[in-house]
DNA sequence: GTCTATACGCGGATAGAC
DNA sequence: GTCTATCCGCGTATAGAC
């Protein structure tokens, strides 16, 4: 077991909980530990006795939510390939997805982030989504396939929140969620 | 003509240059305006005689950058499909471009700033968008390839940029080199 | 473990001399 | 137009009471 046990534990997975949507919402740079703290609903004092840094708690963050996101892959109920595949990008290429960025996966958010982020930061995101290539590779049957709509799911997303009109972001949407079946069909 | 003509104008755009590459090198946020102006030899206060705001000048880099894209996309030299594609995939898909991060595409590095932004930043970036779409769609000569592709690109830097081994950062290129490739094969 | 208080530097913006 | 100087709020981090 990497961490303790009991209160301290719970508390801690609480504060990353409420940081991540935080961050993901106005970005990690963008929001103080003040701020982090008065989500939960505390004071930035106590902040230290669960982080030793900032810089901590994006790592744990960014590690605590790809491990949700690969979570929420497995938790596809579906079996063969094009409903496995209809299933997430229904899920993934979501006009929801794309308004509601606190609720959605970190990688669209705060990937950029990363990239200017420590090394160890760096290998932490990349461990934790060799997994998720893993599982999609799986389904999909071939690792280029995997990665090339990782980067298309994310890439849309990215797109998609930097319009100001809605209706251009569920043609950049639907766009993606096209190529992807098209690819696919291609077996 | 937009903006005054003579030194001033001059100064903007040098500024708009040095500022935007520091601002995809390190963030936006996270660079002060003491940074940008050390970065263009000069002091903060000589700031506020170019722009009212830091925001300002968010909105004024990212207006510049996305020009200069598109300047880019448009002096690809080839006529056909398949060398015009070839080109681009050959230009941005490089790993040269995953590590130079200042001297590439403003979209992987601030377009999450971007999604974060007022309604009116976001609206330029749209309305610089739909022009690079337009010229995609020129030459792929279909509006949801074109978005689809524009979205690949972006997402396998975004990715690329995320992961700690080079080895990976090729892998993910050449997999979205190959999705694009393979995708346009289907006439 | 959480609180209040605080040290201390950074960041955005303004004023006024040259 | 650019400089120096400055105001003032914010942000990270620490110290010490409870």
């Amino acid at each position: 077991m990497r961490y303790k046990t009991g209160y301290k534990e719970e508390k801690r997975q609480e504060l990353l909980k409420i940081s991540a949507q935080l961050a993901k919402k106005q970005g990690f740079a963008n929001t103080g530990i003040d701020g982090f703290m008065k989500a939960a609903q505390m004071t930035s004092g106590a902040f230290y006795s669960h982080f030793s840094s900032k810089h901590e708690l994006f790592e744990a963050l960014i590690e605590s939510e790809l491990q949700h996101s690969f979570q929420a892959w497995q938790a596809n109920p579906h079996d063969n390939l094009e409903d496995w595949i209809d299933f997430e990008l229904e899920r993934y290429l979501a006009l929801s997805h794309v308004q509601r960025p606190d609720q959605g996966c970190v990688i669209p958010s705060l990937a950029a982030e990363v990239a200017r982020s420590s090394e160890t930061t760096k290998l932490c995101f990349q461990q934790e989504m060799l997994r998720g290539h893993a599982l999609f590779t799986q389904h999909l049957g071939n690792e280029t396939q995997a990665w090339a709509v990782l980067c298309q799911l994310v890439g849309a997303i990215v797109m998609a929140r930097s319009m100001a009109d809605e209706h251009l972001q569920r043609e950049i949407l639907s766009s993606s969620k096209w190529m992807i079946k098209n690819m696919l069909q291609r077996k």
